[in-house]
RNA sequence: GGAGCGUUGGUCAAGGGGUUAAGACGCAUCCCUUUCACGGAUGAAUCACGGGUUCGAUUCCCGUACGCUCUACCA
């Protein structure tokens, strides 16, 4: 692909969450940008006042911020074709809408939404199409003068797209290939409201054109309304400017069908957003993969793997990989059915390629919200070091490691007491004599004398290993039982089997 | 209802006229490990259906079914 000047654009609503989806648009946009050495611009699509949300461009910004994907231009960097926020653009919209009136493309239309709502009710499906308008009260039923006439006294009115009865439109797509549409089946869709503001299908195709956007990526659901912004990109400024378009399967719900939503998120238990949300009105907060114990790296590269893999069999890849591997061609048709136990795979994996050091800061805060200090960091690498295998979210950490840090709240000694005699008993005691007296504290020292001494009582290892794991765990898992005695030192370590024994007794 | 898009194991998916139809997640069994996990091995499980074209279709064509998306002065 011949790069020059490659420009791509994320263009989200502020309304809410960042949902996975909006994520993956993010990324595919982002990759292809990186990959041509082009650009990434980041444009808020704010044009429905009734829709907006304190806080949520921020949040969307934040989003990006952690999953490590930078706009080159945005509302928050700025850029040559500031402002980047379409509400502060209003004043832009409005003579291509009156563009396309002269040029006979659109219409004013004079119906109320109330009216529209009646004309709803009474015909089923009514749309306001070829066939329709010459029923309706616009600017091709009224008389010049009329129309003159409520404009100088600031009736309220719409501007409409004039949509041809019956013409072919052709989409190239870069994903799907060739698509056609009839006009015809398409209604006169409102380009500008009573407000002022342009819709989305006027807002893009000027924004797009005037940002010199040149492949536009959306979901696929945008799909049906492309044949509305081809014509406006053939009407305006000339289908040879226009960019390429791909439009993005979507990502499904797990079980049954239909797009993955925030309720499905919260009726199965996983996240949906990347990052928490909470509703500035309700209060009420939905968790996002970050907080979940996600690293931005499994995130990203989990992200990826939906709808695209680069044919080799490789699932793990670095986003500079991504960047150099990905390629348009090879993203899939078909829809994908978001799988969490897969989600949770692709940050065990990152966890444990990636040094501990990467991300020993993004596990502190769980040690602190479960009580736990952490006073010695070098201690705290070690910890996770032992035990990271077994980690699949960030918070699995403190789970799996507690018991380094603090006596156990619990021991499992009914996992013990089953079999316990007065010979392990009496191993166990002489067990603190000999670690009392012990002049090295190392996992072999502490695994060989243990052994030697199970020996001595004709006791076999396998008797007491397990009984020696709860009284320092307090459970049936962890890592080898001699590095966590090793770890926790002598002191703890007599102490948990006292303890133990004595809540045998 | 209409239009558009889509359909390889439970899920993500490779492949693409002739293959034992890769691989991954998950699941099961086994090995390793005197715990759990990691790792290793093995296994169950797939080309939506019907017609063509063809010596031969999972692959190409046409239908059908099913699913999804859209059908707002929301994006």
């Amino acid at each position: 692909m011949e790069n020059k000047n490659i420009r791509v654009r994320f263009a989200p609503s502020p309304t809410g969450g960042l949902h996975l989806g909006g994520v993956r648009t993010v990324l595919f946009n982002y990759l292809f940008a990186k990959q041509h050495q082009g650009s990434f611009i980041v444009r808020i699509e704010d044009t429905d006042q009734t829709r907006f949300v304190a806080g949520a461009e921020q949040y969307i910004f934040d989003c990006l911020q952690w999953c490590g994907l930078t706009p080159d231009e945005s509302t928050v960097n700025g850029g040559p074709f500031a402002p980047y926020r379409q509400s502060e653009r209003k004043a832009i919209y409005k003579q291509y809408a009156l563009e396309l009136i002269e040029k006979g493309y659109a219409y004013y239309a004079f119906d109320t939404p109330e009216q529209l709502e009646e004309k709803r009710k009474g015909v089923p499906n009514f749309q306001y199409n070829h066939q329709t308008r010459r029923q309706c009260t616009n600017s091709l039923t009224l008389s010049s003068e009329v129309v003159l006439q409520k404009l100088a006294n600031n009736t309220p009115y719409v501007i409409r797209i004039k949509m041809p009865e019956n013409e072919t439109v052709t989409c190239h797509d870069m994903i799907r290939g060739t698509v056609d549409f009839n006009t015809g089946l398409s209604d006169d869709k409102a380009l500008l409201k009573a407000d002022g503001m342009p819709t989305y299908h006027l807002a893009v195709v000027v924004d797009d054109f005037l940002m010199q956007i040149t492949h536009a990526f959306r979901g696929e659901e945008w799909l049906p309304s492309a044949p509305i912004h081809i014509l406006l990109w053939k009407y305006l400024f000339g289908l040879d400017k226009m960019p390429k378009w791909a439009h993005l399967p979507l990502i499904l719900k797990p079980d049954g069908n239909g797009k993955l939503s925030k309720r499905d998120g919260e009726r199965l238990g996983f996240p949906v957003f990347a990052m928490d949300w909470t509703d500035p009105v309700t209060g009420n907060t939905t968790t996002g993969f970050k907080e979940r114990g996600f690293l931005p790296e499994a995130f990203v590269n989990m992200l990826a793997m939906l709808g695209w893999n680069d044919g080799s069999g490789q699932e793990i890849f670095s986003l500079q990989e991504l960047i150099e591997k990905f390629s348009i061609k090879r993203i899939h048709k078909g829809g994908a059915k978001f799988d969490y136990e897969k989600a949770k795979w692709f940050n065990h994996s990152w966890l444990q390629q990636l040094p501990v050091q990467h991300y020993v800061a993004n596990v502190k805060p769980y040690f602190a919200k479960a009580g736990i200090t952490i006073t010695n960091d070098a201690y705290l690498h070690k910890v996770m070091e032992l035990v990271k295998e077994r980690c699949q979210l960030l918070p699995d950490f403190v789970e799996q490691s507690s018991f380094f840090f603090q006596h156990p709240e619990h021991i499992d000694t009914a996992s013990i007491a089953g079999k316990w005699n007065a010979t392990q008993q009496q191993f166990f005691v002489e067990l603190i004599r000999n670690l009392e007296l012990a002049t090295t504290w190392d996992t072999e020292n502490l695994e060989k004398d243990f052994k030697e001494m199970a020996a001595a009582h004709q006791l076999k290892p396998g008797e007491l290993m397990l009984p020696f794991r709860i009284m320092l765990v307090g459970g049936k898992f962890g890592p080898h039982v001699f590095d966590i005695a090793a770890a926790i030192g002598k002191a703890a370590t007599i102490h948990r089997i006292k303890h133990t024994l004595q809540l045998l007794q």
